[in-house]
DNA sequence: GTTGACATTAACGCTACGTAAAGGTGTATA
DNA sequence: TATACACCTTTACGTAGCGTTAATGTCAAC
């Protein structure tokens, strides 16, 4: 049985232009061209069209399905358990987006039946997500799920003036960079303010203090370029002036 | 506090070009350009840049985001709903994908260990794939999900005596039909031996025969292009013309 | 000879940017 | 003041897997 493009697109219930691309791509060539210029599939090409559509249901790229098939020694198997480990990734991924939208509905409808009474909780929300948004990734492979988990139920535990306190010190810490950054010296009155400026601003969220964690957590403001920025907005090289003062507080600077 | 691309990237943890692309497609405007063409951000772009990863994280099109955020009337939770409703399809899809892929596995895996022994099974269960893969969703919206992993299950049983003759008949019904075909005449002699023989066939797979449901599926084979194709491999028009032999047959031809 | 259903190649479009290339701007330093 | 260097700009191609015209050729039937 010999096959056009349209008789084996419908076959197998695709398009004559999937074929084509399939041809240019080299995945799967006609049997032969007739003399009018028309791509003729044979028998073959319709099993081989079989294979490329059961591994393109499963989810593999047109380029994986062409190293499975044209090479008989490569390891589809493998490739396969690869494929599900991606798959298994983005389960995870989607799963927690859901999550999110749903908790993002719920607080929509929340806000919407309580416009004016509650918006706090909102904040305190949005200060959580925003965080986890930008550092999440990061803060949850140094200190593990659990604290982050902790740290954040503590800030939605917060009354509104302890979350308003919270915010102030946070300004604060700023300002006391500012000046002590003028000074230049880490070691400096001015500087050891702020370094235990920041410890106060971190109880707010870390559950238990350790001067280790403390400096620690100074290094990662300087080592990434999200938490650099939030702290160089006061000055080109605060963070790293931030970090330095620090590790003098904790007694970490050998 | 006012920021060019590079600092409102840092601080936002994105690229430069992704701003750039933003402002291109209006998403994200700066707030002015300075005299040397360079954009510059304020407080409000910096929100707006919230909003915008926070509706980004979620898995929003940016055309969608744009929809959100431009019109404060825009009914933002129908949106989010119906973006749920995407991310929740595309969860059942890719849960099916993983068992596939899996089942694959397991498959291969045990091919691998008993290569010489039952590949008889990794036929059967290829048969099913193919059909599931080729004609699931018509056939599970048409006679339900119980019917067709009744019948499923039906080819699994099968001894491969069984199956082989299953194959067979499949052959005789082509080669039936061609022959009936010759004839022109659904009501003949020919064509109702085909009728009978497909009949027979069916037994194979379907629970119990039922002569309503042996004319819905004839028609089914004339109405997508995909049964069609595989009767219309004898002769173009035969799947019409086994439809019609199957109506009498039946004697649901009024 | 004309219609209509097929076939062909070439090309742009879609998403959300990454990645040059070619050039202008701003500032610190020799 | 020249230069180095980090920053900025626009333009434009590349990505995956096709969908969708557009312009044109082929084949069988009426």
């Amino acid at each position: 049985m010999e096959y056009t493009v349209q008789k084996l697109a419908q076959l197998a219930g695709i398009s004559t232009r999937t074929l084509r691309y399939y041809d240019e791509i080299g995945i799967l060539k006609p049997a032969r061209i007739n003399s009018s210029g028309y791509r003729i599939y044979g028998q073959a090409e319709v099993d081989r069209l079989q294979q490329i559509l059961f591994y393109r249901e499963l989810g593999v790229s047109l380029a994986s399905i062409k190293d499975i098939l044209n090479s008989p020694s490569f390891d589809s198997l493998k490739a396969l358990k690869e494929h599900r480990d991606r798959l298994l990734d983005r389960k995870r991924q989607l799963d927690l987006l859901i999550a999110n939208v749903n908790k993002t509905i719920a607080l929509k409808e929340g806000r919407i039946t309580m416009t004016d009474q509650e918006k706090f909780a909102g904040f305190k929300q949005k200060l959580i997500d925003d965080n986890e948004r930008k550092y999440g990734k990061e803060i949850r492979a140094k200190y593990g799920d659990e604290a982050v988990n902790k740290a954040n139920q503590k800030i939605l535990n917060l009354t509104e003036e302890q979350y308003q306190e919270m915010q102030k010190l946070g300004a604060s810490v700023l300002a006391a960079l500012k000046e002590a950054y003028a000074t230049g010296d880490p070691a400096g009155e001015l500087a050891q303010k702020a370094a235990d400026l920041h410890r106060q601003w971190l109880a707010y969220t870390w559950d238990s203090y350790s001067k280790a964690a403390h400096a620690g957590l100074a290094q990662m403001y300087v080592d990434d370029a999200r938490f650099r920025a939030y702290y160089d907005q006061v000055q080109p090289g605060a963070a790293e002036f931030l970090r330095d003062a620090i590790l003098i507080y904790t007694g970490m600077n050998k």
